[in-house]
DNA sequence: GTCTATAGTTTGATAGAC
DNA sequence: GTCTATCAAACTATAGAC
């Protein structure tokens, strides 16, 4: 038994190489043709099999993408969750929104399976997925060490930091254009969000224009 | 002379009236199955006539994308330049977030053709974009109203109204998570923007490490 | 201008020998 | 597991009759 077992895992070991191999090979694909470009002809091809053998590691192509969704997933969750080198909240917040648009724009491919749905009719698995709400959760830690733990401010910090990297990748792709207002997107953030929240008031007469002071 | 002239014409006017009928059977067709799943065959069916016919009118598939994006794009152009009711240039900036979100949201397909550079290897020739780029200015003279003179102060509204967009279509299609987020939005910004910009000081006390305060 | 017919590719996926 | 060979279906685009 002790045999069987040992063979069995070798085999394992090996099959997983053998379809890490193939996830590489996709990125690669990726890479240069673009997220949707992805054909089983030429994934083979660069990967040094052919097209059936593929299809010995991923019954579908839906697959393959689902295991690229789970490796980007599971690197975007280790990326986000590194320890913070400092210990105040504020300074944490502001290398969190560093880390997240980096980390995005750094790979547009990446980006668009994970974040966009780029991909027809691709939904990704549960365990594919896991991290992703991970890495969510330790987001809405980090504003709570801010003091913001209103649900709406959860949806306001990621509206936010998708806005500036969707922006950078559409307008100005390699550049930094967007990536420079991060900075101010924190602050403007804090401020806006440690302001008590009073039932608007003010505005009295009319024009206020130029008006808004807080 | 006369004669031939009106007859040419009558012929342009319903070579333009047959070939809007192949635009709005392509936009009926990705409302169904996606701005990437346009195909000339389904196209051709739907708008009752055959696939070389469709060449007649359009010498490619991506002369129909651009037909597309230079109507989306004067729809767009024509919907934010609408006059507005008031005359409060706060109250006018709302307004216009207000209708670049709800232009956006409205149709998926026609936000992935003029902002997202969904399909592959298209790109708009100059005259479908000119309408785009009448917008963008309407929205920096809008900013103007306001005081926002500030380029980078451009590029943080338009960052902030597309990752609401963006969220809200990603992670909430047809509901409202991110849309009622947009007068907190607003806010935020013309509260940012209005504080006077003294180069960065301050935070007694504590270890502030990147220090962010305005 | 509109059709029938089809060229010429490329696609995802499979059968069956080894 | 890996191959050769191939299927069945989709695609964009064109030729040529009418």
């Amino acid at each position: 038994m002790v045999k069987s077992e040992a063979t069995a895992d070798w085999r394992e070991a090996r099959r997983q190489s053998a379809r890490a191999a193939i996830v590489v090979a996709a990125w690669a694909l990726v890479h240069e043709e673009g997220l949707a470009a992805l054909s089983l002809r030429d994934l083979a091809r660069r990967a040094g099999i052919t097209t059936p053998t593929v299809y010995a590691y991923f019954e579908s192509k839906h697959a393959i993408y689902d295991a690229m969704f789970g490796q980007a997933a599971a690197d975007f969750a280790a990326y986000v969750a590194e320890p913070y080198e400092t210990d105040d909240p504020r300074a944490a917040l502001l290398e969190g929104a560093r880390r997240f648009v980096e980390f995005c724009t750094a790979d547009v491919a990446r980006y668009q399976l994970l974040f966009q749905h780029v991909i027809a009719g691709f939904e990704p698995s549960p365990e594919a997925y896991a991290p992703a709400v991970r890495a969510l959760a330790d987001t809405r830690e980090l504003l709570a060490l801010n003091g913001f733990t209103d649900p709406r401010q959860l949806d306001m910090w990621t509206a936010l930091l998708n806005g500036l990297v969707d922006q950078q990748i559409s307008n100005d792709p390699g550049g930094e254009r967007w990536v420079r207002l991060i900075d101010d997107f924190v602050t403007m953030f804090c401020n806006h969000c440690q302001t008590p929240h009073r039932p608007r008031a003010r505005q009295p007469g009319r024009s206020r224009t130029k008006g808004a002071r807080r």
